[in-house]
RNA sequence: GGGGCUGUGGGCUAGCAUGGUCUACGCUACCAGCCUUGGGCGCUGGUGAUCGGCGGUUCAAAUCCGCCCAGCCCCA
């Protein structure tokens, strides 16, 4: 025992919740920095997270009947100048391709920051007729967006990976209905796989996304107190399908403009779920998204070692359903593997030895409460299973509890200055909507609004600014 | 938008004030051999850094100056 390694976490998650974050990321092996400002690069175990992120997303986009296509990264940009309001929404962030080798290009490229403007114009020409409607599509890449100062790791990067799903619908109510379908799919991935909890609502007016009419988010809360925005919904209305044409004749023969939605879930969620999940000890990674789920340490001496390995080897065989790895390396101790695959984040680790060999069992730890217990090596497929989903089950219940003790409430502007100072978090408050109140909310502790929930608690109350009749309440807290 | 801090082998660092003795310290990691293996084993030997980049001052720069890049923090 060296003591003196430096490979291990050294910052603690309480004490400097920055630093230990950054430590996380980078030791634990699932990221690390690009020589390009504020961009990501995503290692292995990381990039298996959002593969597999990807895929239940995506498994759930297909069962709703959403087709993935692909659109290029670039943009001209006459065409990301047909809609104002986004485009003076993204204007101060969009990088620009200007030259080719050695020549300049006529017309400016964008390299997309979302592809709305690109999409629309391709796709209001594969539009006539409400027979075509709806066309709901989705699109997995990378967006670039550019100008911002303080970049934060995986969590604010200028180029980031997500989904950006595109509907157009006939009707204004059918558009209107998608929203809680998508919620409830980005609901689904961010609780049941990411183990992440949050509060669905509406943006404010001002935090609505340029060009749409209404955005709704999912929004987390991190450990050092700040509110995260996670995956959204935006309804445009008909903003876009009037800037690009989308037009279709409906069934009574009228020419319609479509209505439209977007949503996006992006890598960003994996620094979340990093933040909110792991400890001092390295990275916890719920095992529905681990890329390595359980791995077997063998424990030898110089009497037992073929007899072991030949046995453990045989135990890998039983794991052939879970994503599973064998440490055979002979050259580290067992307590030195322990160390790092709980740097790692492995959510379950089989230790296998000479005793347990003889007693026909084998040791299981869990990497979320460092529990051990040990079980048949008969029933070892059955247990690690057992094992995984109570990890999964378990995470989502710490981190939901987490939310729950860190959402106050407040009834006055001092009230809420007050809470913000002493807890920090997400704090309820009665909002009149106008936002005059909002701005003055903002002001006055540090935070802002950051959405109106879905999920609104019966009663009536007056605004924590104005007094005025309050019907909605609304969450306010710092955010990132 | 404004202000501040930091940058030395893969990781953590000593050296920088007062330039030369730096052919750059130590730990860790890594490689080889031996010895070991139930929570970061031990011993021996070894690899690895033109000191973030470019330029300047100087006989001489990790050290002083300028610009740039990257990371971090604080305030708007």
């Amino acid at each position: 025992m060296s003591g003196a390694s430096q490979e291990g976490i050294t910052a603690k998650k309480a004490e400097d919740f920055d630093e230990w974050y950054t430590q996380v990321i980078l030791k634990s092996e699932i990221a690390d920095y690009s020589p390009v400002s504020g961009c990501v690069v995503y290692r292995p175990s990381g990039y298996a997270i959002w593969e597999n992120i990807q895929r239940e997303t995506d498994a759930l986009f297909k069962k709703a009947g959403i087709s993935n296509t692909y659109f290029p990264l670039f943009i001209p940009e006459r065409l990301l100048k047909k809609e104002a309001e986004h485009v003076e929404g993204f204007a101060p962030e969009v990088a620009w391709v200007t030259e080719a080798g050695s020549s300049k290009l006529e017309e400016r490229l964008a390299i997309r920051p979302t592809s709305e403007s690109l999409m629309y114009e391709v796709v209001s020409r594969w539009i006539r007729s409400w027979r075509d409607l709806p066309m709901r599509l989705n699109q997995w890449n990378n967006v670039v967006r550019w100008e911002f100062k303080n970049p934060t790791f995986i969590l604010r990067s200028r180029e980031f990976l997500w989904n950006e799903g595109h509907s157009l619908f006939a009707t204004r109510e059918e558009a209107e209905a998608e929203r809680d379908q998508i919620l409830g799919i980005y609901r689904k991935v961010t609780e049941e796989y990411l183990a992440l909890p949050g509060y669905v609502g509406k943006k404010t007016r001002g935090e609505t996304f340029a060009g749409a009419e209404g955005t709704y988010s999912i929004e987390h809360l991190l450990p050092d107190g700040k509110a995260i925005q996670g995956p959204d919904w935006h309804a445009d209305g008909q903003n876009f399908s009037r800037a690009f044409g989308i037009v279709f004749v409906d069934k009574e023969g009228e020419k319609q403009f479509a209505y439209q939605n977007t949503w996006a879930i992006s890598t960003r969620e994996i620094g979340v779920m990093l933040a909110v999940h792991s400890d001092d000890r390295g990275a916890v990674v719920p095992p529905r998204l681990a890329a390595i789920q359980v791995v077997l340490v063998p424990i030898v001496n110089d009497e037992s070692k073929q007899a072991v390995l030949a046995s453990a080897r045989k135990l890998m065989g039983a794991l052939s359903s879970f994503r599973s790895h064998f440490d055979d390396r002979d050259h580290l101790t067992p307590g030195r593997k322990f160390n790092e695959w709980e740097l790692k984040g492995v959510p379950l680790r089989i230790e296998f030895g000479p005793r347990d060999m003889r007693e026909g069992q084998a040791v299981l730890v869990r990497r979320d409460t460092g529990g051990k217990r040990t079980v048949k090596v008969a029933a070892l497929a059955a247990e690690v299973s057992k094992e995984l989903d109570a990890i999964q089950s378990n995470l989502l219940a710490r981190a939901t509890e987490a939310l729950r003790r860190n959402t106050h409430d407040a009834r006055t502007l001092d009230e809420l200055k007050d809470v913000m100072a002493k807890e920090g978090g997400i704090v309820r408050i009665r909002w009149c909507g106008d936002a005059g109140c909002e701005g003055k909310a903002r002001g006055a502790a540090g935070g802002k609004i950051l959405n109106v929930p879905l999920d609104q608690e019966p009663g009536r109350g007056v605004c924590v600014v104005c007094g005025k009749d309050a019907p909605t309440v609304a969450l306010y807290g710092k955010s990132y």
